[in-house]
RNA sequence: GGCCUUGUGGUCAAGCGGUUAAGACGGCGCCCUCUCACGGCGCAAUCCCGGGUUCGAUUCCCGGCAAGGUCACCA
């Protein structure tokens, strides 16, 4: 059979030798040991932790080797695409701190890898195809959908393994005039690779994360390029992340099964193989069961949710960065003013089972890394995500900056010597502080009696001077305890608390409600001078008259 | 079902032939204390199972089992 002739045919036209295009895109000029790193997504603008974790590998791994990563977006299949998808995945990344060196609408010098966008890169794909038809190593197929799952069918009642391989591969030995004939009938048709792997045949291989796994040749014909003359998947791979220049392709585990066609394809091309590293999947509890994350079921998981509920990034990051290498969380305790991209981060430390993804954790470093802001920073955070995500009413909390400031530093315990962590997420922190912006709605429940709380409030009333200084008006509040049959000193109470109606606690706790309508809070006297005499003394007596 | 990967407390995990089997989150208790938070102290809880190899296996080998992934003209 004339292969120059049916190439001709298939794919008309003059395309350049295959040289040219490694000459267009020569190896990178990048120190020894730099690694090029990339991350793909396809244009469905949905992302989500899973894939967070992903980048954030990628991205340190480049980073702290001197090397690149770089955007590249796989819009192979035109089902995928989302309008503003390529922008929506650059902020949602950039909020994290994934910056790129080049890639798909990424500015900068360095973008002469591109075209970044895969749908630009046909021409380069269909050389390559055009050769292998030419070297015997690629055929067109005419089988229909309908023929190919009635094979499956076949295969499964038969208990062979499914799929388009040796004596199953029909149009692998089409004859010219079969071919020809399909051809000018206008049947449509994909070309797929002609796999000369044996199953049989068993390799070692070294994954940077897994370590040496085995895996089986590929024997599968697959489909390299689609009826509508887009390359799938797994032929891009191997052409982009050959001419861009990829040195170590870390992606989620769910590829490993795929591994052996691209090892095939590197090889029939005769490119060098990338290194791989095949990341463990971010799981979610099921029910009973585990599974990874996905799109179509986690919403809730996507970065978006992060961002609407106010996490802060750093927390994200600490977070993925202890999941990603075990050693991390020991270091960062060690160096907690280090900046994070000096700790090294190594894929053969990454986990290779899937891990649980686990909010208590998240929020135990949210909690953590918000306590370590000034007063002013956590202003500056709350107050853009108010600006963002907040109801009108908690926009207006920020009218008065010297206020918030007050209140934030009560909260966060900056002036005292012990610290408070009070605040997970910025949604959280504005629910716990909303009583300094506006009287409770509801109150929590009392402990003490209706009539000893009109008798508590009136006798705090009476003595109440709002000159006093803490002290003095905790001294008061002693008294206003042992007048109305309260222990003035916890010692004395809880030797005998029969022999009072309650302590001091039970009469700040009074207070407390009625004037925040929590009984836990910060430092109450505090509160009181924060919100002014009028306002509390407001608060109280308004407290006093529902009893 | 075939193939691949993974199995240490509820979760994340250290460990790499001999350890009282780290640590963190969560839980529980105590202390501090006007409440909460912070902080301190303490407790409960783990090597998937069965065979080997070995003086000795969480660790090495084999076999089970379980979980996850994957078997498209989707990536």
């Amino acid at each position: 059979m004339d292969l120059k002739a049916l190439a001709e045919r298939l794919l008309p036209g003059d395309y350049p030798a295959l040289s040219y295009y490694e000459e267009l895109y020569p190896p990178r000029d990048l120190e020894k040991g730099a690694e090029v790193t990339r991350l793909a997504p396809s244009p469905t603008g949905f992302i989500h932790l899973g894939n967070l974790f992903v980048a954030i590998a990628n991205e340190r791994i480049a980073h702290q080797s001197g090397g690149v990563l770089y955007l590249r977006i796989e819009d192979t299949d035109e089902k995928r695409r989302v309008e503003g998808a390529v922008e929506a995945v650059k902020n949602a990344l950039r909020y994290f701190d994934i910056r790129f060196d080049e890639g798909a609408e990424i500015e900068g010098a360095e973008n002469k890898y591109g075209p970044y966008y895969q749908r630009q890169r046909t021409d380069i794909y269909r050389a390559f195809v055009k050769d292998l038809i030419v070297r015997g190593r690629a055929y067109p197929c005419f089988c229909t959908e309908e023929e190919l799952s009635a094979l499956r069918e076949k295969q499964v009642a038969e208990k062979k393994i499914t799929g388009y391989y040796g004596e199953y591969a029909r149009c692998r030995t089409l004859s010219e005039e079969e071919i020809y004939r399909n051809l000018d009938e206008g049947k449509p048709y994909v070309i797929r690779l002609k796999s000369m792997g044996d199953p049989e045949h068993k390799l070692s291989f070294h994954d940077e994360i897994k370590g040496d796994i085995t895996v089986t040749e590929n024997d599968q014909d697959v489909v390299i390029l689609k009826s509508d003359g887009i390359p799938t998947y797994h032929f891009a791979h191997a052409i982009d992340d050959h001419f861009m220049r990829t040195t170590l392709v870390i992606r989620g585990e769910e590829w490993l099964a795929s591994l052996p066609i691209h090892l095939e394809l590197f090889d029939v091309l005769g490119f060098r193989r990338p290194r791989y590293g095949h990341n463990c999947s971010l799981m979610k509890q099921d029910g009973e069961t585990r599974r990874k994350l996905s799109k179509r079921k986690d919403p809730e998981l996507s970065l978006e949710f992060y961002r609407q509920e106010g996490y802060f990034a750093r927390a994200v990051k600490v977070y993925m960065l202890t999941l990603l290498n075990s050693n991390f969380e020991e270091w960062y305790r060690k160096n907690p003013d280090a900046p994070l991209e000096s700790f090294r981060f190594s894929a053969s430390k990454m986990s290779k089972s899937g891990t649980l993804f686990d909010l208590d954790k998240l929020n135990d470093i949210s909690a953590d890394e918000l306590a370590r802001l000034s007063e002013e920073e956590m202003l500056s955070f709350l107050k853009e995500w108010a600006e963002e995500y907040g109801t009108d009413a908690q926009k207006a909390y920020f009218k008065d900056e010297d206020y918030m400031k007050k209140v934030l530093a009560l909260c966060m315990g900056t002036g005292s010597k012990k610290r408070r962590k009070d605040f997970k997420t910025a949604s959280q922190a504005m629910g716990v502080i909303s009583y300094f912006f506006s009287r409770p709605e509801t109150h929590e429940s009392y402990r003490v009696s209706p009539e000893d709380k009109r008798a508590l409030l009136d006798s705090y009333l009476s003595s109440y001077d709002h000159g006093d200084d803490a002290q003095v008006w905790f001294a008061k509040l002693k008294e206003v305890a042992a007048e109305n049959g309260f222990a003035a000193e916890m010692k004395a109470y809880k030797a005998d608390p029969s022999a009072y109606k309650g302590s001091v606690a039970d009469v700040a706790e009074v207070l407390r409600i009625a004037v925040t309508g929590h009984a836990n809070t910060p430092d109450l006297w505090t509160i009181l001078h924060i919100l002014g005499e009028e306002e509390a003394a407001a608060r109280i007596r308004a407290a006093r008259e529902e009893a």
